[in-house]
DNA sequence: ATAATAACCTATCGGAAAGGTTGGTTTATA
DNA sequence: TATAAACCAACCTTTCCGATAGGTTATTAT
């Protein structure tokens, strides 16, 4: 599995927060309840996205969190980079891999670079806008 | 991480046997020390690759393994099918997953949907020989 | 026959990561 | 000044990956 929890939860939440658009703050509990997510591990992964300058958070009455740029202008590979450390198919293709010394002579390597940059770039051309705009197709693709 | 190190063994196994083309049978320890490979857990792989019929065995001395089909005849998500349980990118499109009651609204769905179809459509066009004529291109791509 | 070879089978284990919980502290506003 | 909410740190349980160990069965060369 190349998307954890953590990443089908945050790009929830940027879904949910997108979809409500207000001027003000979104508080964490409403965002919990309406996507039937548990606060408290929410919270560790809205966590990130603060971190990573996507959200705002505001602390105290009337605060909560909104969006810093607007949904066309924020990409699902961006955010799922906050909480995925890497979107590698494969280990040796991970940031901090230990170079490999079969390298030059691996049969594999062309086959793993060429889908990870399938994946990349699938991903970085997806907005979170585009999310927003996917009708319920009723398609029930299964691998 | 999507294709696991079992993965990444077996199509390393599968190209060796490929690439030594015989009338008989290599036997396992061959495979293991070419590859640098741990000859046990080898074992566990190509168990694997034989109850999958892609490799057929061959007991006492002068055994080995060997293909049961031309290597433009297995494709690299045959292989992996085979070590991985299953190629989805997120939990919810695995075989065994308990439907998603959220399936009708959830607006993440048909990313998920298109990203499995991407990977799966570029494995499945993958074949086994064309991982052997892939030369060396001195590629660096990192994700 | 029998020794050597090699596939086949079963069980176990350590460590890391995923997924989640608990309890508390700080900040802002009504 | 009470309350709502973000923020912070520690911990815990389960699962799975990667690997090891030890033994059994089948085949063939001597």
């Amino acid at each position: 599995m190349l998307i954890s929890t953590k990443g089908r939860y945050a790009l929830r939440v940027m879904t949910d927060l997108a979809e409500h658009p207000t001027e003000g703050y979104i508080p964490l509990k409403d965002i919990a309840q309406r996507q039937g997510i548990s606060e408290k591990y929410l919270e560790s992964i809205i966590k990130l996205l603060v971190k990573g300058k996507l959200l705002a958070g505001l602390r105290g009455k009337g605060g909560g969190y909104k969006l810093m740029r607007a949904p066309e202008a924020i990409t699902v590979a961006e955010i799922l980079r906050l909480t995925e450390e890497s979107l590698a198919p494969v280990a040796c293709l991970e940031p901090g891999a230990s170079s490999c010394e079969r390298k030059g002579e691996c049969r594999t390597l062309p086959l793993w670079q060429g889908l990870g940059k399938l994946i990349d770039n699938y991903l970085e051309n997806y907005s979170l806008a585009d999310l927003l705009h996917t009708d319920d197709q009723g398609y029930d693709y299964v691998i």
